[in-house]
DNA sequence: TCTGGGGTCCTCGTGCGG
DNA sequence: TCTGCCGCACGAGGACCC
């Protein structure tokens, strides 16, 4: 599966037209099922996939070999099991996986002082201004295979755009450099949903208005798109279609809320029950606010009922709260007013509004749904 | 088929104060 | 004093991402 870089959309040159900015995006490949399979390497070679055991649980990742079958991320594990029965089920670790990441990103930080941390498995970094930024992301992905095992795919663009859908073209193990006029053109006959911010529910729409490719979008009706979608995400959608962003690689983020949630194996009925299971929903919560030095001003419930209808309510404070009898006694109020009319499938407990998280000035391109 | 958990951020509606 | 306008904060729902 893996390519020389010469076979590769890497261009003679590392130099890009119009560049401002070289932005590289990297991606571990199959993350949890790689570190476990660190740990187990009698698995290797087999269909793995790692999830949860309940009856309601879904596939976080899938091996390569269980790919194969069919199986794929956020798909219910009792499915998975239908289109392949010999997989092996792992038990998600996420200690383990959050150790792993953190000594991923060490690692690209020792070779590239401005990262972006994307999730455990996918970090930015602005190349820009290096002299041999592809030398660079190929030691980085040198160090991470021989420190760690594990394999990652990158792509270095112009923008986080072009590299976040570079690095995703290739998998696994791929490596991928190109412009935004490259990027337009490898990409131009795909489907929408390839872009980030087109999910399945804005695919729909799009193909509403017969916009059905990359291309078909980058070339649709700025007042078209601002009809269907609005003034802001209508013209930000044909710009990711040209591959346009100029979101900046932000090594600083800073979390604006925690939550917990669960979902029971039984739907749950009647307040006093689902008082009781929101405790540990509490408690696991406020111990993680605490950890984290976090504490916010508002403090929110979700109600998910079995036809997966789901529900919010929330409540501001005058000050910050993280202890648990006060988010406890909020969150039991939000209940008592809610009230669920049906049996619950999922609760759900949330701190909003951190104090020190500043909101952010609205960018123009960036993902407007996060 | 039958949909986890933990997040971010957008849109839209509403209430409120200047 | 009343009314309309505007901006802001909040609340709810939703789409999306990993």
């Amino acid at each position: 599966m893996s390519t020389s870089a010469e076979e590769r959309d890497e261009p003679k040159s590392p130099r890009i037209e119009n560049l401002d900015r070289t932005i590289a995006h990297l991606d571990l490949d199959a993350f949890f099922v790689s570190v476990e399979l660190q740990r187990r390497p009698e698995l290797k070679g087999l269909p793995v996939i790692v999830s949860g055991t309940g009856p309601r649980s879904v596939v976080t990742t899938a091996s390569y070999e269980a790919r194969k079958f069919g199986v794929g991320s956020a798909m219910p594990t009792a499915k998975a099991l239908r289109l392949c029965p010999e997989a092996v089920v792992v038990p998600p670790d996420g200690a383990a996986y959050k150790r792993m990441s953190g000594t991923v990103m060490d690692l690209i930080r020792h070779h590239v002082p401005q990262v972006e941390q994307a999730g455990l498995d996918e970090a930015y970094a602005d190349l820009t201004g290096m002299l041999a930024p592809s030398a660079a992301m190929r030691r980085v992905v040198h160090d991470i295979r021989v420190e760690t095992g594990l394999h990652a795919s990158v792509g270095i663009g112009p923008n986080r755009l072009v590299a976040k859908v570079a690095s995703d073209a290739e998998k696994p193990d791929g490596f991928v450099f190109l412009s935004q006029e490259q990027a337009r053109m490898k990409f131009a006959d795909s489907s929408t949903r390839l872009l980030p911010g087109v999910g399945p529910k804005t695919r729909e729409r799009l193909e509403r208005l017969q916009i059905y490719t990359v291309d078909d979008l980058s070339e649709a009706s700025v007042q078209e798109l601002t009809d269907e979608f609005g003034g802001r995400q209508g013209p930000w959608l044909r710009a990711r279609a040209r591959f346009e962003d100029d979101t900046p690689v932000q090594t600083d983020r800073e979390a604006v809320s925690e939550s917990r949630e669960t979902t029971f194996s039984v739907d749950v009925e009647g307040i006093a029950e689902l008082r009781e299971r929101m405790a540990p929903l509490v408690l696991e919560l406020c111990k993680a606010l605490e950890t984290h030095g976090h504490s916010g001003r508002t403090v929110g419930i979700k109600i998910r009922y079995s036809d997966f209808e789901t529900h919010t309510r929330a409540r501001t404070l005058d000050h910050s709260v993280s202890d648990r009898a006060t988010v406890g006694r909020i969150a039991s109020q939000l209940l008592d007013e809610f009230q669920p009319s049906r049996p619950v499938r999922l609760l759900g407990v949330r701190v909003a509004g951190f104090t020190g998280a500043t909101s952010k000035p609205r960018e123009q391109l960036s993902l407007p749904f996060g």
